[in-house]
DNA sequence: CCGATTCAATGGTATTACCATAGAACATTT
DNA sequence: AAATGTTCTATGGTAATACCATTGAATCGG
């Protein structure tokens, strides 16, 4: 064909059914015309209103379920469902980052320590009393469960979180909450994955409560002290975790791996 | 069937196909036996090794695709390569946890200031030649731009976030500057879409220019002010953006995320 | 009324066929 | 021989169909 003109015709730009499909229903939910809670039509609906087959709705819903936005039961009554957003979105992409190498743990204490040292600052001066009593309520409570059952692990005693939380919503901020959150909860499920060794509890608790009197002070330096000296105790745990666990850090549980093939043959594939 | 004995026979837990087969590719790239750039079987391939259909190949590649392990190349020496995960991971679910509400652009600003001015304390205490030559050296790149181009728009001057960016890289945290990318990156392409208005890069430039003036001094209290009132400019403009109109603007007064250390206190204290 | 059974809606998997894309290999022309 | 155009082919993208698995609801039987 001779080329008489140019830029008669637009470039057809084909972007994949499934996305533009996952875009719409991030929309909607984006826009409120979707909330937690609603559900989607089943998956054969979906494929007959967007005029598309059901497999690439299905690549549509795997990508929202993966990004949170959903999650699919299945059986009768069941089907997709929106999903209100939470922190484990920000746990995951944190969790992912650490696992390839990209962080280390190092580097995650060290951002913990900058951070909620920076968060405990910024609540030093606006603490009202009854956020000091939550906090007080919260040390009571481990008490009260220490006291109760043997207190052997960190993960009997999970209210010794909510301290740090605690500190976090006291900002009323739920970013530096969102970010505080995944390194918490990242350290807690590597520390209970890779090594359930003995945390003492109770020395924990003893340091929340040292936090607490450094807070009453309202001595900026002091607080920062005592806290940086709580977050560096938490990370050597986490160091010995690592190292007592036959160096094979990252290995969380052996997968089913059933009817699939070993790894080496997959990568021998891949030439 | 009369109920002779119990427990004789382990419940079938049946997994997801797809989300066994993405589980053992990420458990391949966390060990490294998959490495970026590394090139997965087709999918038909893997189809045959997993004994499973291609559909499940296709769902499980859209999971790892979505959380930015993979990404597929359509045609002939096409397929899914393996990606080196970097802060867009981040980036995206900040972004999700604002379009959906969880998170307001004030809780951004703030939590900018507090992560942002936090990382510039740590990094006073330590900052070398180098590296102040580093941020010299940016902020002529930018004048240079300016002077080239007519400077309209905020995007046309790339390099400014550089300077920030920067600062984050000092501290050798990558995880700390995943988070100030995150928040970044998300206000620049949230301006650029919502509402391409002119930032006056030159402004911009300037108040880089008082920072790095600043830095020098090794004044926090000075610097933290500095840095602070840029920051709420920038978050000024992204109320703006979303406004239309300066009819809103921020409090600035009302938002205590510094902190109450005399600068002589700080520096003793800069990690 | 209650327990057991059946039913039906929905997701999960597999198979097949064909289209779309994009490099590579090949052929043609200069 | 080099440049250019064409065809080939491996790969992802989409669709349709069939059947399995799960689970809550509806139904049936006592």
């Amino acid at each position: 064909m001779a080329e008489a003109v140019e830029n008669i015709f637009k470039p057809v730009i084909q972007k994949r059914a499934s996305d533009v499909i996952a875009e719409q229903i991030k929309e909607m939910i984006y826009s409120g015309e979707l909330a937690p809670e609603d559900r989607l039509p089943s998956e054969r609906d979906l494929a007959v209103s967007l005029h598309t087959g059901r497999m690439t709705v299905r690549e549509a819903l795997r990508m929202l379920e993966e990004s949170g936005f959903i999650h699919i039961r299945q059986g009768a009554e069941g089907g997709a469902f929106v999903r209100k957003l939470d922190g484990s979105g920000m746990t995951k992409t944190l969790t992912s980052l650490i696992k390839v190498g990209n962080v280390s743990l190092q580097e995650l204490t060290e951002a913990r320590v900058t951070i909620e040292t920076a968060i405990l600052e910024s609540v030093l001066g606006k603490i009202t009393d009854e956020q000091l009593m939550l906090l007080q309520k919260n040390i009571e409570q481990c008490e009260s469960i220490l006291l109760k059952g043997d207190g052997g692990t960190i993960e009997e005693v999970p209210q010794l979180i909510n301290f740090h939380l605690l500190l976090a919503t006291f900002t009323q901020n739920g970013l530096l909450k969102y970010f505080l959150q995944a390194m918490i909860d990242f350290s807690t499920s590597y520390v209970k994955q890779v090594a359930p060794i003995h945390l003492s509890p109770s020395g924990h608790l003893g340091q929340h409560r040292e936090i607490f009197e450094a807070i009453k002070t309202k001595d900026p330096l002091y607080c920062r002290e005592v806290l940086k000296r709580h977050l560096y105790g938490i990370a050597e745990n986490l160091e010995i975790a690592m190292h007592g666990s036959k160096n094979e850090p990252f290995d969380i549980g052996q997968r089913d791996t059933g009817l699939l093939l070993p790894p080496e043959e997959i990568k021998k594939m891949s030439v």
